[in-house]
DNA sequence: TGATATACTCAAGGTTGTAAATTATCAGCA
DNA sequence: TGCTGATAATTTACAACCTTGAGTATATCA
């Protein structure tokens, strides 16, 4: 999968373009499979989707609506009900219901839930030492400034599909 | 070879590999969802995992063995047929059993097949663009080759998972 | 009060994932 | 030749997830 051809001309906007492109390809593809094996282990024991759903949770600090959840991590409201259900079966989140506007459903990490959240961060932490083990510090410095930038761009791309979906 | 201090860190209470660890997670997550809403418009109508075993095959260039390609893409055997099962219905790949050993089965892409790899990728390109739009060509530059050094070492940790798995 | 909108849940269908069992083929060897 | 074990691909069984569309409960507004 890891076949590289360059263009030999001189690089412009748009083969620039197009390596960013085989990366961002590659690295989602490969940290994805790479994520899913850690959390697939015993002790673990989670899906991608928990997780994140998860981490939002344990983010935010506070309770979260169902909604303002589906849209952070970019589900379906109706995806967001199973993925929770599965979470709270094993009480790593808390269901409740809003007393003030009943239709509301609050959710809210538990204890156990940011313990786990915290092993599972631990354990990426050194899959991801290992990655980066043969980089210098000055640029793995770079790196986090660069990949900021573009995560930037592309939570607005996301968010104009999403939008205009809707429309 | 630089090993990564994670006690001596003057960038707030956050250490570098952390940084990078909660960029990739959502680079990964926003990546994976945004590529997905384009896969899934009617034109392609495609998932991630049929699109990146028939993208290795375009890229092979060549026929390939379906254990080649699950290695490629990092799938088990048992997932892929399926997966090959549904690209075969579209039309965009064969299969071949090979005649020198008949337990092999070759797949390869059809031109069908390689016609819309090409315009998945002109969109994906056309996303991409937009996501980058906001940065200097000097820091697309410079974050090519960040990724491409941080790719080298993903590929090593996810090699290094399988081989132990089977161990 | 009744109409409409909002938020969530449920049910069905499709894809992918794993593990274990099966089929077909090959290769070595007496 | 016939036996045996290894290998390649598939099949089966089952669980998880996502999506859509329908349904339910609640709130808001006329």
């Amino acid at each position: 999968m890891t076949q590289l051809h360059r263009e030999s001309q001189p690089r412009g906007e748009r083969s620039a373009i197009e390596e960013i492109e085989r990366s961002i390809m590659q690295i989602s593809w490969l940290a994805q499979r790479q994520f899913m094996q850690l959390l697939d282990e015993d002790r673990f024991h989670m899906t991608l989707p928990q997780f994140y759903t998860l981490l939002h949770l344990e983010q935010s600090n506070e309770v979260c609506k169902m909604s303002d959840l589906a849209d952070a991590t970019h589900q379906s409201a109706a995806s967001l009900t199973g993925v929770v259900d599965r979470l709270r079966d094993k009480q790593l989140l808390d269901r409740i219901r809003d007393e003030k506007d009943r239709r509301q459903v609050m959710v809210t990490v538990t204890t156990q839930g940011r313990e786990l959240i915290s092993e599972i961060k631990q354990a990426r932490r050194e899959q991801m030492q290992m990655a980066l083990a043969h980089m210098a510090e000055s640029e793995v410095e770079a790196l986090i400034l660069l990949l900021d930038r573009m995560l930037a761009g592309m939570a607005r791309v996301l968010e104009r599909a999403e939008n205009g979906r809707l429309a």
